[in-house]
DNA sequence: TGAGTGCATTGATCCAGATCGACCGGACAC
DNA sequence: GTGTCCGGTCGATCTGGATCAATGCACTCA
């Protein structure tokens, strides 16, 4: 199996990432220039889209769905170390092979250009390389934020950190409001949760279930998460303030 | 108390960090314009360089000494998010304040530039830019790795890959082998130890006898760490091939 | 209709690392 | 001298989350 080559998004200007991706800031004539090398790639949910320590030819906009980024020791422990949603980037401009497994987790269509052009453009139009390094900035912030998750947080913070987290980006992708109410789609197996959280997929449910006993989040079937009170989430997370990612 | 305004550098020729910096691309001309607004601050050890929250009106560069991006919680729990060494970058163009705390370990010589004025630069010398984003996307990197650590790793696997670090920069600043013996001096009081490895300051005091007792490494006081096999020490940080941060 | 499979929940037990407390030794002040 | 910090070590005990194991549910496939 490999992935489509359809075409889900007819132009730039359409673009439901137009706003957020690495092309946010080109004006209309450098939309062209990209618009003449850009393609899609089409992936299914589970389907590996990187290797580690493969080299890859492309980089790449995350257009819809989700995608892992994660990390395996010798001896089989893994470590996912990023959540790729609409907008993310992928890929490493200037380096060959992905350090990370790369993996789709829902269905998911990406906007992907060859390494090379696309290095070319970024000297070429600093629209790119600007955005390029603000969106780099805003990711090192996230992961730093998520060190702080794994270092200190207890199992039920690090669940609720993850939640509050989900439920923003939903939130800011959908325009809501942040402190109300939420319903969300959890897109993450238990499994890939206890990766993300470092902790088991044991510990995991136990957690999820304390937190729907008490009250905080209503889960109708596995997947679909309300939280009723934002502010409430925000505490169990730890952080009362504002605390998880950064966007 | 505040910071010391000598300049212990006569020209940027001269900078110990001259090829790895922010400026490292920079073609002479470029580094005369840079030289013409740079200014340098001292910090003693212990200094705090920013407060997180605080607004910060410049950007620099580590020259010589070691300093800690910190994070805390509410309730007081801390962890340590970044180890700053001579050639790091702090501060974040675009952005006003510090995310973090800014502490200096030991007496510390930072390359100054303000704020302002180095963004402009960055618009108008796009070898700063490109080599940012390259600095970056490599900090972005031992924030994974890190975050591999802190998630999946034991506390004596924690010891080790911290201690690997150290020493694997270390050998890179001096331009030794990689892999031979090694002796350099922990800039870390136990307490730092344990805020950058997530655990607590007893238990890395007793990982670190244990290591000693296993010869993986020899202690001269509590500072001084001789690490007679690289190699060794690599295995018991759970990384055979490569492992920890990437510099 | 039932076997098979993949995810999730739940229970019982174990153990790595946290917690609490004592003590050590050097630096520094009085 | 003799306090008294401060950083570090070490022992005893506790506990949160891991581990091992069984069971519950959907869903698909035959």
């Amino acid at each position: 199996m490999h992935a489509s080559d359809a075409s889900p998004v007819a132009s730039c200007e359409d673009c439901p990432i137009r706003h957020r991706a690495v092309c946010a800031r080109c004006e209309p004539d450098e939309l062209d220039t990209l618009e003449s090398i850009k393609y899609y790639r089409s992936y299914e949910a589970g389907q590996t889209v990187i290797w580690s320590g493969d080299p890859m030819d492309f980089v790449g906009s995350v257009v819809s769905g989700i995608a892992t980024l994660t990390q395996t020791m010798e001896d089989g422990r893994t470590q996912m170390v990023g959540l790729l949603l609409p907008s993310d980037f992928v890929g490493r401009p200037g380096r060959n092979g992905s350090a990370y497994d790369v993996v789709a987790t829902t269905d998911m269509v990406m906007c992907c250009f060859r390494k090379k052009p696309f290095e070319d453009m970024m000297t070429r139009i600093p629209h790119i390389a600007h955005r390029l390094l603000e969106m780099t900035l805003d990711e090192l912030d996230s992961a730093r934020e998520w060190m702080m998750v794994l270092g200190r947080k207890t199992a039920r913070e690090k669940i609720a950190s993850l939640l509050s987290i989900v439920a923003r980006r939903d939130a800011t992708l959908n325009n809501r409001a942040g402190d109300g109410p939420s319903v969300f789609d959890l897109p993450l197996t238990r499994e890939a949760m206890a990766d993300y959280l470092g902790l088991t997929l044991e510990t995991v449910s136990r957690q999820m279930s304390a937190l729907k006993k008490d009250g905080v989040i209503v889960l109708e079937g596995k997947r679909n998460v309300t939280v009723p009170d934002m502010s409430r989430l925000m505490e169990e997370a730890g952080d009362d303030s504002d605390g998880g990612l950064s966007d």
